[in-house]
DNA sequence: GATGAATGAGCCTTCATTCAT
DNA sequence: GATGAATGAAGGCTCATTCAT
């Protein structure tokens, strides 16, 4: 138990420098060597707790989803006693907030989806173990928003009747694409061709709630 | 002037093979080799038509730029009698299907906005000739929509009163958002979770013109 | 310790390799490839020892300066009850035996001294970092001449009553200018242009003492 | 004839352009392409003119030869009138200007004889038409002084009996020496190792005057 | 004579990965 | 568990040289 504990740990601390090197300069640009410097290891060692780059890549992208997948759970349990609508609206804020703050994790998590739909078993990633792990939860995050969606139509806070999985896609769509046009605003100047951020975001927002009426 | 058409001519024949190269593999796993192979060169005459590949990377971007805005143009003088509202409509839905139908030139658009965001002078793309000519014209798409918005504010066509490049930026992101998840739904299997990709398009479509209402 | 001992073993292997190889070839047309075949390595292993080629060609360099201090060094230790002038005599018949039979190692510290005066920046040659411990010791082979020359003066044995760096220079010169012209000289031919190379070799010695008198 | 003049200036045009190449980047390092734009050519057109890269350097050597063979004639009859002992110490004051003023042709003359020592038939320098031109004068600069040093012999003006090759090497070899040492003087600063360079030049003439004696 | 375009051959360097200790 | 050392396999780019016009 202590042993797994403390491989756990170990692997935790490499993911964490690996990320930073990852996000910052690409997965192709970065090198295992530097994944090595920044968690003060070496690359056989490296090698000893993740078989290749891509697995180690891959891991990364299971603590995303499980990041998102935690925060769906937590949020949902932190509002069981309100309606579906009030749910719904809360997870939306948080995978908008989670996006935003962990702009790389969002990243990681379109750039799975991307190999799931070109899955070429050549990919480096699709061998992964940790690829096979993600396989077993990556319809969670959905699957979660769906069945609150269709919790509020039935208990009528949600007025749209049309399936619960589109109005997630579309909600989904609008959130995703805003994250996404935000690479535009470069470092902080709180405008995007003479729009403020906030409103900006504060709209998506209410346009997503009002998806729901 | 034929030394100079001969010149476009055969600079357009690299820039297609190489898209092909470069959007299957992606830019790090394309080899100069390849585009070579595929447009029939060799290496070093490659290198006489494009300094780098970054600099051929850049040229691509540069069509993708090109042919949206000359989508642009093309639809508003095609519906030039029109309102402002249908202006916008059509050309909505064009960016919807060029991004559908060209979806590596959309990925290499927002590929581009993110080189500006970080544009470190020491990538190799910042120093194209291609990022140059580009910084002339990246407004345009935007401008030229943001301009149709306002028309149809004025002639009364369009009733949102907000700000038209909040409208236009909540439009994109939709859109943009939709292509996106797009990635999920694999080779044409004609539903995303359960949702038919033709109704779900459809929806997307209806949402952005009530944008404007 | 034992383990930098190794890796200065390693390393002193690959500079002896590498020598036969920028030597016979020239430095442009020698081949990192090459290199490697000579010291039984592969050419990544080559840059785990040496940052580039030029790294290489510069730890060369220090190496020959090296020789020839400690050869000045090992030659005034020998002589150390002698006075000046005999001090003298013996280094300089030292750097013309040594430029005689390490040709090459002779053409490197010149070639480095071409480098220093004209040091761009941009050359890869100027970036390593033995051209930086070189230039903290470049002096030295001419500082421990002058000072025996100056000791000499003093001690009345040399009756040259010149600057030593003068004296120093002019019979630097003298050898120097005898080195260069024996390219002249085929493979061991013993004349050149009828004339002797050892009654010359003798006669430029002769000439460096008479330049102390 | 008209037309085989019109090449002859061609060729001392892209030879002049050539030296300015070749002389600041060194023969590796200096590109075809550049000596081309330097004389507003294009490469074809040099290779119509000279054969290769190697062919245009040893024309530039041929040209250096000449050079120097034309000033030594030039000297001579300057001073046909005066004794032996003049004539060769107006030559070699001539040789240490000429050295100076073009201290590539000088280096080019050197770079030749280290051709002839170790002349390997698969060197393009020696295949060039021009090596073998060379070849024809390449003794002459030394001949010619050889044989004004016996002239001043028997006329009485040179009292140094030696052999006048042994004579004439010997001062060569000082003034090689002190033209190649020059380059630790950077960047005219006028003092080498705190000594005047106009000092020491003065000390090398005199010197070899007194070679004579 | 002149040149835009083309290329064969090569070279330095990099990097994920592994062996031996 | 950990690492210094080693490498196979590329890949981008360059350059002297030549073809076709």
């Amino acid at each position: 138990m202590k042993v797994a504990l403390k491989r756990q740990v170990k692997e935790s601390n490499i993911l964490s420098a690996a990320e930073k090197v990852f996000f910052s300069r690409g997965f192709s640009q970065a090198k295992m060597e530097e994944v090595a410097e920044a968690c003060g290891l070496s690359k056989p060692t490296l090698y000893f707790y993740f078989k290749s780059k891509e697995d180690l890549y891959m891991a990364i992208t299971y603590r995303a989803f499980q990041a998102l997948i935690d925060l769906y759970y937590d949020i949902i349990d932190r509002h069981k006693e309100k309606n579906g609508r009030d749910r719904v609206i809360h997870i939306l804020e948080g995978y908008l907030d989670f996006s935003e703050k962990n702009h790389d994790y969002h990243e990681a998590l379109f750039n799975y989806m991307g190999l799931v739909r070109t899955g070429t078993k050549e990919n480096g990633m699709v061998r992964s173990v940790y690829f096979k792990k993600i396989q077993g939860i990556h319809n969670l995050p959905i699957d979660i928003v769906v069945q609150e969606i269709a919790a509020g139509q039935v208990d009528g806070s949600i007025k749209n009747k049309k399936e619960p999985e589109m109005i997630y896609l579309t909600a989904w769509a609008l959130i995703a694409g805003y994250i996404k046009l935000n690479v535009f605003s470069g470092t902080a100047r709180g405008t995007l061709h003479h729009v403020s951020l906030k409103d900006w975001r504060n709209y998506v927002i209410q346009l997503s709630k009002e998806l729901l009426n």
